[in-house]
Parts: C-alpha cells; structure tokens; sequence
DNA sequence: GTGAAAGCGCTAACAG
DNA sequence: CTGTTAGCGCTTTCAC
C-alpha cells in the first residue's frame, strides 16, 4: 500500500492493463515507430479506457524539457499584441510547443516577476515586449541559459534575438508627414508613456526639431491610453494651444478618441485639425474619415519570431542581432 | 558522478553551501517560520549568491499541487475579457496561484484541446468561457474532478459553479428599450455568430415577435465582428431594408462601425437610424453620440469568480448553481 | 521490440 | 527546529 498517491491514472495503471511494463507505454505515447502495432492499439485503447493523462511535470522532470515558451505581453486588453502573438504561436505549435501568455501591464517589474516564474516552469524559451528590462531580469535571463526574444522595439544591444522596428525613426517619419503636408504647429498627444511611446515623441521633438518647430504643443499622461482619454486631452490641447493645426497621438486608440472629440465639436478632419495614429488597427480604417497611421508590420514580428526562435530552439548558435522590419505610413483621410 | 544533471543549481546545491539538508532549505522557501531566523538568513543569501531557482515541475510532482489555474477566454484580442481576467488573476494570485491562460478562438474543438493540454499540466481549477462543451471535454472534466467555472452565459445545468449573465434577457431587453422609444423596424446584426451572440439575437427576436413585429431584418456571418465590418453589414442591411428604423448590434464593434458609416453616408443617429450595440466597451461613450448598449458588469464576474473559485479550492462542496450577475441598458445617444 | 534499474528535484511523513 | 527515508510519475541508460 503506497502511502502517497494521487489517485490519478498513471503509465503504471496502463502498463498494468495491457500487461507490458510502463516504459513501453511511454514509448508508444513517445516513439510510436518503436512499438510494435498490437501493441500500441491494445495501449491505446487502454488509455482511452481508464482515461489516462499524462502527467507533464514528471514527464518534464524526467526529460529536462517542458516543450514550452513564454510569452510576455504588456497588456491582454491591447490588440496591438494579438496578431504578433497568432503568429508566434502558429509557428511554435507546429513544432510541439506550447506557449504560455503572461502580461506585464507595462511594468518592467512585473516583467521580472514574470520571467522568474516561467523559468521555475522550465520553459524553453522567453519572448519579452521591448528591450529594457531590471538588472534582476537580466541576470536570470543570463544564468537560464535559453534563447531570448526582445521584441516591438529595437535595440543596439540585444540579449539574443531582437524582432521589431524602429520606434523612433517611425515616429519622427510621420512627423515629417505632417510637415510635407504643410503642417507647421503639431502637436504630440501621448499616454501611458511607456518606452515605445517614448521613442515615439523622442521621433516627433527630433522632426520638428529639425525643421526649426516649436516642440511645446505637447501632452502626455502615464494613465493608460483609452478612446475617452484621447477625447479629454485633445479638449486640453485646444484649450491651451489654440493654433493647433495638428496632432501625432502616440497610438490609434487617442487619435481615435481626439477624432470623435472633434466630430462633437464639428471640426473638420484634417481641414481644421489633421490628425494621426500609431499601429494601423482595424479602427484607423473603420472611421470617418478613416485615421493616418504608422502601420506597423505585427503579423510579420509575430511569423518572423517564430521562425528564428525555432532555429534558436534547434540548435542555431546565440548571435545577438536585431532585425529592423520596418513600417508604412498610411495617410487615412484624417492628414 | 551522477549520470544525468540538467546543470542547474538545485536544492541540494543550497544545502551543501550552507551546510544544512534539502528540506531545510525547502522550509525555509515554505514554510520560514519553521526554521530558526539565523539560518533563514544564511540560506537566502546563499539562494541569490547561486541564483537558485526553484523547478516547479519537481515541486508539483512531489506535492501533488500545481499552485495553478487555467483561464480560457475566447479570444486574446477582445477586450470584454480583459477586465475579467484582471478580476480573477487579482484574486487568484493573492491566494498565490498562477492563472495560466489560454484562447479558443471561439471553437469548443480548440477547448477540447487546451482542457486536456492544462490537466496534464495540473492545474487546480478550469475557468471556460460559456456552457457548451465537447463531449471528451465533458469526460475529461469529470474525471478530472477539480473545481469548473463556466462564465459568462448561464447554464440550466452547470457542471459545478457558473457565473454570468443572461445572454437572451439581455438581448431582450435592449430590444423592448429600441420599442419603448417607438421604434418599429428594429434589425439585427450579428458576427462570429457564437453561442452568446445566438442567444443575444434570440433574444432580438422574441422581443420582436411579442410585440407582433418582423424579424425579418436581420444579417448575420460566422466572420469575426470587426469594426469595418460593422460598416459593410450595416450597408448591406440599408440596401436591403431601406426602411429600417434602427438596428441592435450584437455588440459594441460591429455598432461602432455602423455608426462610423452612418456618419459616412451623413445619416443622423439617431433620428434617421438608432443603434445599439453590446457591452458597454469603452468606445461606446466615446463615439459622437455614445452608443446605446448592454454593460455587461464583467469586473464584477471576474471578482466573482475569483472568490467562488477559491472558497471552492479551500473545500467548499460541489453544488452547481449559477449565479445571475444581471446588465444594465444604457441608452448612450444612439437611441 | 521490450525490460530493469536508476534518477530527475522536490516534498510528505515521521522521528528526534 | 532539523533530519531521514521514501516516493511523486515519468524518462534515460543500458541490457537483452
């Protein structure tokens, strides 16, 4: 009589049933091609009788490997991710992983915590949003030893694999649009200011900068970016700069917000006030007129992580590099 | 010389440095007022000088508890879940579980799949969105004898706690609020066409029909809601039906993109065409004017959930029973 | 093609 | 407060 168990149905029970030993059932589960075909039929249908489910933690005990891979996500409610993450994981599921979601809410220290539980789950690998992260993550991404992702922004110094864009440069691109427009007083609208939406201003003070623009039309807010929120500050802009002829909003959420703000103040767009986003959501073209953009290619981040993290996974060689895959501005209706 | 090591540093390694047994390190992670305040300090120091990280997998083999809950939502990119998710992981994670998450894409197939996936990780509890379940996913559930949440919908027969709304009422409701207003011609339209949004239009039609009405005007596709699909049905809908006098939108996207292209084609909303969608999404109160909806109170599930789960954890008996957490019509207005 | 033995890293149970 | 022993369910290794 043991004196712990779990009650569970195990390799053991099946074993038992067909009358082999368990490494045999492992290996049918495992390694068909070794079994001969009674065999794995008489197990297989003794799985499916007792209802047997393999147990993954002492399968990854025993093996060392947890066929898993982290992703991390500033945040669930931001749509932003769900396309990088479909390609992400159609590519890593394919080849017998299973990718496990976690969220940061933008937090480099949640990150952290993040990271520290997925390595006690042994997970063979790590996708993170962005490039800066706590001396402490740092340190345990050094010592797991595994193949890391930093993504949707691009960095001089990547710890391994770096997928993204150029935050910066597609900021101060969309700037210059406003400009080529003959658009001199733009502003910048910007909320949660995390990193990205930092480099993105950083792009529009370097444009306008250049072309010897007052920089000063600028409101940002580290609330998180909502449709309501865009409305409110675009109010607050035109209260207090008044000669406003534009506005760059760090993601489409505000400029969606500050066009509908617009719309109740039966302003015309861009007649009166041009406006522009950053992501290319599906809302930027859904809207009247439809929103200028920064589209960025997150499909294509999602496919191209996948593709070389599985190369990583396979064996490829720790050669930190970052690959730049670029934007297009779409200039909407509302520019 | 052990004949296998994965190289990591272990418990073991810990108890060497300091000169102690495993399981007095294990205590001191655990349970540390069991173990004397000296030592405690000396293994923690010894923990960070090594970078100890604990193996999950070998902890949840030995306890038989995996410290984890599942989460299946739809849908990663809808934000109606987001907020419920925060609710439960909030509660969750205080109690000091992990909430693994996982999307279906809206298939139950897929549920089949991520229900076995997370039983053989071990989780302690499986939150799945609706009622409607394979019938392996069934079986396994059964067998697997841990706590179920289904959410969102309600369930005459729930397998062990459900908490939501009722997806028909509601539905019901906000029609009998577009014949409150004197509206005649009210249609619907509806995407994904799930089992929510089947009960949502049900509930369209039932109020049609109780006040003698057509339920004729009426479109649906299996497509992902969207908002420019929201404005391509919405075309379909006047071209077929240019008689209509207002439409119920299965939810908030496919209203807001009905709106959009109201605004488009210069139709004032709502005297000429009143809308209304389902949820209570951000958008809706930011649109020019707010769109009418359902508000749904999904913080509330979430919170709900997450302490029904846990007193069910902590021993509460199974009792299946649903737990109606009701809506609220908000006129916004589009209506 | 199948089996026996050992061990992955940790915790339960009991002892002192 | 700390230690000893056994074992969780599986896979590796080596043997037949």
């Amino acid at each position: 009589m043991p004196r712990r168990s779990s009650g569970r149905v195990t390799l053991q029970h099946i074993a038992e049933r067909v009358g082999v030993t368990k490494i045999t059932v492992s290996r049918a589960l495992r390694e068909p091609h070794l079994v001969s075909a009674t065999l794995q039929l008489r197990i297989e249908s003794a799985i499916d009788e007792l209802g047997y489910i393999p147990n993954h933690s002492a399968g990854a005990l025993a093996s060392g490997r947890s066929h898993s891979v982290a992703l991390l996500i500033p945040s669930l409610s931001n749509s932003v991710f769900s396309e990088i993450q479909r390609g992400i994981e159609e590519g890593l599921s394919e080849a017998g992983y299973q990718v496990l979601i976690g969220h940061t809410g933008y937090s480099i220290l949640e990150e952290e915590r993040l990271i520290d539980t997925y390595l006690r789950y042994g997970v063979e690998a790590l996708i993170l949003p962005g490039s800066r992260h706590t001396g402490h993550a740092c340190r345990l991404l050094r010592q797991a030893r595994i193949p890391v992702v930093e993504t949707l922004e691009l960095t001089e110094t990547p710890l391994d694999i770096n997928v993204g864009l150029d935050q910066h440069q597609a900021g101060k691109a969309m700037t210059q649009t406003f400009l080529d427009q003959g658009y001199r007083r733009v502003g910048f609208l910007g909320a949660r200011m995390d990193h990205r939406a930092q480099l993105r201003m950083a792009g529009w003070e370097t444009a306008m900068q250049q072309a010897g623009l007052s920089t000063e039309r600028c409101l940002t807010t580290p609330h998180p970016s909502s449709y309501r929120l865009g409305g409110e500050m675009l109010a607050s802009m035109l209260d207090r700069w008044p000669d406003l002829e534009g506005i760059f909003c760090g993601n489409d959420d505000l400029a969606a917000g500050a066009l509908f703000e617009c719309q109740r103040r039966r302003m015309n767009v861009p007649d009166q006030l041009a406006l522009a986003g950053f992501n290319g959501l599906d809302i930027t073209e859904a809207t009247s007129p439809p929103l200028a953009t920064v589209v960025t290619p997150r499909r294509l981040i999602g496919d191209t992580i996948a593709r070389r993290l599985l190369a990583r996974l396979q064996g490829a060689p720790l050669q930190p590099a970052s690959e730049d895959l670029g934007f297009r501005i779409r200039r909407g209706g509302s520019l």
